[in-house]
DNA sequence: CGAGGAATTGAGAAACTTCAACCGTGGTGG
DNA sequence: CCACCACGGTTGAAGTTTCTCAATTCCTCG
């Protein structure tokens, strides 16, 4: 399989054979961690940024009473903390959700990339303002949404965001969770999420067994959540256009 | 009054007399806008970029039958649109709640920083990686919080978040909003924000009356709500302690 | 085949919403 | 100066959504 990060950064800017070969060379360094395993836990100031390359992990974060809250999936491409350069601590765990292979990007490789290949650099930070622009639309989720729309705005989501690193395809996906950790980030209760699924297949808008997510028409679905794709901003960036421009 | 952004990126990383006098040049081109009015809406593609200088804005999304989620407030010293250097258009809306100054930074500008202030365009960094992570703490306010506790919580966040520009006091602040857009914000009816803040004051935890909150006791609020400010990083970065081991 | 985790279902309770009426207050025009 | 208007805050009552608890059932894996 290609690389997910780089198809993911290549949505968002064109990539030199140069950062290819630097982005593919991490994956050779990557590690192999199981499920339901912390990959990095509040308080922790990492030293290296690691990226998801295979697997489901989430960032969450517990309350005294035990709940807790996922305000993030990771899926192959993503990165975990491209944050610590700035901010010292993490402040949420991550865990996967599966097993997952993560890579581990030294902070010198990080300022090197900061130093010599702006283009790069800028599509690093592109990741880390859409991962923010995908947590507003989460609190929108949330905040406005009844269960049932709640969890279809979340299958398309993730339909769409696994198409753009090669997963899935366009009728279905595999989703390795549990409907306890769709509770979670759902803000629901586990038995009030499997209600709602079983309203949701019994209205043919989208089934989940066997963690395979099954959607017979997209379309209907996305009218159904009223999911727009915008905010997760697939489309080019301004550096891709002047990227063409002066070629 | 010392200008709110060099006071709240003053918390972060010490600045030069060169970067106070940049910034507090900045507000000489202050706008004024009203109370009520859009700053910024979905769609657009701002050329240059805002920060509050006065007055409360807040973002937010309108969905197809009129329901609408806050997802963040700006206060003075916040940025609108730091992103759109990197992302092409906006993907919600900044609206007003009370009049605002709003100061404009030209591209340009932001260029130059970017070039030849490191230290400086780090500390932008810092706020949109800030904003991110106060994101993620509404989220798990609106996904696990009963509606007393999430508002208990919300006032916290807002007193730490105006001591640190120099606004309220320690026991009381001004927050210019009605509850209607209180419930916008919470995710919930404003006739159930009405009856948790009576709940509130019944409690003697905090008093919301003529667009003052009135805390008795901070501890006993922030103990009720669990409030841990330590998301909003303002502990000093890494740069400030490089920066004065320098010293 | 058995065991354990996950999914499903029922029933009753709690949280929250909606609708509608009413109150309080500050501002405005006569 | 007062009447009244408008808007936001407050309250009651009834309805809906979601939760909790608890009992089964279903699957997967060993």
């Amino acid at each position: 399989m290609v690389n997910a990060l780089i198809r993911k950064l290549e949505g968002f800017t064109p990539l030199s054979d140069n950062d290819r070969t630097l982005l593919s060379e991490l994956s050779n360094r990557a590690v192999s961690i199981s499920a339901d395993q912390p990959i990095i836990l509040q308080g922790d100031a990492p030293s290296d940024v690691r990226v998801v390359l295979e697997g489901f992990a989430a960032r969450s974060k517990t309350l005294r009473d035990g709940s807790q809250q996922i305000f993030a999936y990771l899926v192959p491409g993503d990165f975990c903390d491209l944050h610590v350069a700035v901010l010292s601590a993490m402040d949420h765990d991550i865990r996967t959700l599966t097993p997952c292979k993560v890579a581990n990007i030294s902070k010198k490789t990080v300022r090197e990339i900061a130093e010599t290949r702006p283009n790069l650099m800028q599509a690093l930070w592109w990741c880390t303002l859409v991962d923010a622009a995908t947590l507003r639309e989460w609190l929108v989720n949330i905040g406005q949404r009844s269960a049932e729309e709640r969890i279809a705005h979340l299958f398309c989501e993730l339909h769409v965001r696994l198409k753009a690193v090669g997963l899935g395809s366009s009728k279905s996906f595999e989703l390795p969770i549990t409907q306890d950790v769709l509770a979670k980030t759902m803000g629901l209760s586990s038995v009030h999420v499997n209600r709602s699924l079983k309203e949701l297949r019994e209205r043919e808008l989208v089934t989940f067994k066997s963690r395979v997510i099954k959607i017979p028409d997209i379309g209907r679905l996305e009218e159904y959540a009223e999911f727009d794709s915008s905010y997760l901003h697939l489309t080019r960036g301004p550096a891709y256009a002047e990227a063409h421009a002066a070629a």
